[in-house]
DNA sequence: GCTAGTCTCTGTATCGATACAGACTGGATC
DNA sequence: GATCCAGTCTGTATCGATACAGAGACTAGC
C-alpha cells in the first residue's frame, strides 16, 4: 500500500494538519519541522499528497477541458485545430494549468457522460456541430466555459472567441465574384447533421444549424446576391468529417457535369486543399479550371498556393484558455472578436472564357 | 450550491447509496425507483457524480497523462509530436479515457510538482531530454508508465514502444557514405543538456546523455567508421529547442569556413527543414551543394523532397497507449519495436567533385 | 409450512486530503 | 507580574462520493 499523509504524520510524530502544510502551506510551520517531515515523507516512499483527494477538498482540479464534439483524433487531423490547441497549452502553461483532452462517443449519452465526468474546472469548447449538449451538460455542472463561436441565444455573460464569421467569408467571395464567377460551389462539412457527402439543396442558409458553417455559408452568399446570383443558384456541397479525401469525394463528379461551378468557395483549407486533390487528379490537359478558396490559412495553404482567410490560430487557442483562466472582470470584455484578411494565391483567377 | 447525491436523495426519500447505484450500477435498483431518482435529478439539477469525489473513492480517474519534458507548446509545433498524440488519441477513445496533457515548468522542483500534482492513472512518457527525474516521481506515485525509448537501466518489465534508432540512423548514414560524403555534419537536438546552438565537440558518442540522442549519433557514427570516417572527425552541431529556426541558426556559418561538410545528418525532419531553409537563403549561383537527411518522415519532407528514416507516429502513440490501458500478460511483450525504412528524395546526391 | 434464493434497498465505513478555530509556548511590553 | 502577541502545532469537521455487508420482502421448490 501506498503510504498516506497519516503515515508521514505518524513516523514524525506530528498531526496530519501539519504534514499537509508541510506541503501546501510552507509558512505555517518551522524550517526544522518542515524539514523532518519532508525527510520521513522521501524515507517512506511518500509522493506528495493524493491529487485526487486534494482537488476534492480544495473544491478545483487545476486543469481546463478541451472539447471537440467530433473524434478527437480529428483533433490532431486538422492543422487549425492543432494551431488553436498549441495556442491554449500556452496560456495553461502560464497558469500551470493542465489540459484535458476530452474524447466524446458518438452516442450522446455516452458523450454526455463523458463531459460530466471530466475532472476539469471549465472547458474550452472548440467550436463544432451541434455542441449545444455539451454546453447544457457545462452549464448543470456549474462549469465555466469558452467558445469559440457566438450563439445567438447565449447569454451576456457567455464569453467566446472568435471571428466576424460572415464578414470573412465574404471577403473571399466578393474576391471570387469580382472575378467574374457566377457559377460557384459551396463546399462545408456538416452543412445538415447527417446529410451524405455530396451536393445537396437546403432551402435557405438560415436552415443550416451549425453556427460557424451557416456563418460562413451566408458570407458567399452575401457577395454573390450582390452580384445578382441567389442562394439557389449556387451550388452547394456537403464533406462530412471535415477532411481533404472528404472533400475530394463530395466533389467528385462535380466538374463532370453540364456548365460545371468555375469556383469552389471552402468553409475550410482542408476542404479547399481536397479539392485542389482531386483536381491535381485529373490530367493536365482537359483539367478544368476552377478557382479555390479555402479558410483559415493553414500552413499547407501557402505552399499549395491557395488563396484563402487567415484567421489567428494560436491567439484564438490563446485567448480562449486565457479567458477561462482569469476571466474580465467585465462581462463585454469576455467578448473577443480577432482580425481576419483575405490572402490571395494562384488558387483563384477570372474565370476562363469559353 | 450545487445539489450533491444527499440532496437528490433526500428528495426521492432514498438513501444515498441508491441514487448513486441508479448513476453507476443501474441493475442494483428497479428501472421505476432508477427513473424517479433520474427525474428527481434533473429536477433539482443535479449534473451527477462529482468525478473528483468519485475518483478518490473508486482509486482511479479514468485518464492518463501524457508528458512532454519541454515546453508543452513544442508538443504541437513538431509534426512529429502531434502525430504521435493522435496515435494516443485514438487508444484513449477507444477506451473511453481522457487525455492529460501537463505542462512542465522549466525548474524542475516545478516539474516535479506538475508531475506529482497530475490526477492520472499513468503515463505515456514522450522521449525528451533528461527524463529520469519524471520517471521516479512516477515510480514513486506507484503508477504505470510506458516510455518511448528503452534506457539501459530500466527494469525488465518497464513498458516501452520504440524503434531500433541506432540501425535507423545507421541505414541513413550509410545511404550518405554510400554516395561518397566524408565531410559530415551531425547536427541535434539537445547534444548535451545545457550546450549553445552550434558546433561542439564531445569526446565520444556515450557522453550524450540523451538516450534517443545518443542512438542516433551511434548509428550514424557506426556508418562512417566503416568507410574510415572516425568520430572525431565528424562535426557535431547542436540546435537546441529542436525547431527549424533553431537549426537554421545552429549551421549558420558552417559551410563558410574552408572544407565545409557535404552532408547533414539531422536527428529530426524539423531540423533538417530548418538545415534546408538555411541553404534556401543563400542566391541560387553559389549555394553550397549540401546533402541533407532528416529523421521521423514528417508530411513536410515529402513535400521537400527531403531524404529521411520513416517511423509509424501515429502507432508509436497508439501502441503506447494501448501498453498503458490494456497491458500485456506477457513482459516481454511490453518491450515493441517498431520497423523504420530508409525513404531518399532529392535532399542526398553524389559528393561533388571540387 | 419451511428453507432457499433472488431482488431491492439501507447503513456504515472509507477514500486522502484541507480549512479553520483554537491551544500552547515563549518572549516582549508596560 | 499580568497582558499581549506572534509563531507553531493539533483536532475536528468536511469535501462528495462508492463498497460492502446485511436487512426485508417476495417468489420457488419440496
Amino acid at each position: 500500500m501506498k503510504p498516506t499523509l497519516q503515515a508521514v504524520a505518524d513516523a514524525v510524530g506530528v498531526s496530519r494538519s501539519t504534514v499537509s502544510n508541510a506541503y501546501s502551506r510552507p509558512d505555517q510551520l518551522s524550517t526544522s519541522l518542515r524539514g523532518r517531515i519532508l525527510d520521513a515523507a522521501r524515507q517512506l516512499g511518500y509522493p506528495g499528497p493524493n491529487p485526487t483527494a486534494r482537488s476534492l477538498r480544495r473544491g478545483f482540479v487545476g486543469s481546463i477541458g478541451v472539447l471537440f464534439t467530433s473524434q478527437l483524433s480529428y483533433a490532431f487531423t486538422d492543422p487549425f485545430a492543432v494551431r488553436f490547441l498549441a495556442g491554449v497549452g500556452e496560456a495553461a502553461e502560464r497558469h500551470s494549468t493542465s489540459m484535458l483532452l476530452v474524447p466524446l462517443p458518438t452516442a450522446v449519452t455516452d458523450a454526455r457522460r463523458a463531459v460530466e465526468n471530466a475532472a476539469v474546472d471549465g472547458f474550452c469548447v472548440y467550436c463544432v456541430a451541434d455542441e449545444e449538449w455539451a454546453l447544457d451538460v457545462i452549464r448543470a455542472r456549474g462549469l465555466p466555459f469558452v467558445s469559440t463561436a457566438r450563439r445567438d441565444d447565449a447569454s451576456p455573460d457567455e464569453r467566446y472567441v472568435g471571428i466576424d464569421e460572415r464578414a470573412a467569408a465574404y471577403s473571399a467571395a466578393a474576391h471570387v465574384a469580382g472575378l467574374g464567377h457566377r457559377r460557384v460551389a459551396l463546399l462545408a462539412d456538416s452543412v445538415l447533421p447527417d446529410a451524405p457527402a455530396g451536393p445537396l439543396t437546403v432551402a435557405g442558409v438560415e436552415q443550416v444549424p451549425h453556427p460557424t458553417t451557416r456563418g460562413r455559408l451566408s458570407g458567399f452568399a452575401d457577395a454573390f446576391a450582390e452580384v445578382g446570383v441567389d442562394w439557389a443558384e449556387l451550388t452547394l456541397v456537403n464533406a462530412p468529417g471535415n477532411s481533404r479525401h472528404a472533400a475530394a469525394a463530395a466533389v467528385a463528379g462535380l466538374f463532370d457535369q453540364p456548365d460545371p461551378p468555375t469556383a469552389v468557395l471552402a468553409g475550410s483549407d482542408v476542404l479547399a486543399l481536397g479539392v485542389l486533390d482531386a483536381l491535381a487528379a485529373w490530367p493536365t490537359s482537359d483539367r478544368p479550371p476552377v478557382s479555390v478558396t479555402g479558410f483559415d490559412d493553414v500552413p499547407e495553404a501557402a505552399a499549395a498556393g491557395l488563396t484563402t482567410v487567415r484567421q489567428p490560430a494560436e491567439e484564438k487557442g490563446r485567448i480562449a484558455a486565457e479567458l477561462l483562466l482569469d476571466p474580465p472582470a467585465n462581462a463585454a470584455d469576455g467578448h473577443v472578436l480577432l482580425p481576419t484578411a483575405l490572402v490571395v494565391r494562384d488558387s483563384t483567377g477570372p474565370v476562363p472564357r469559353s
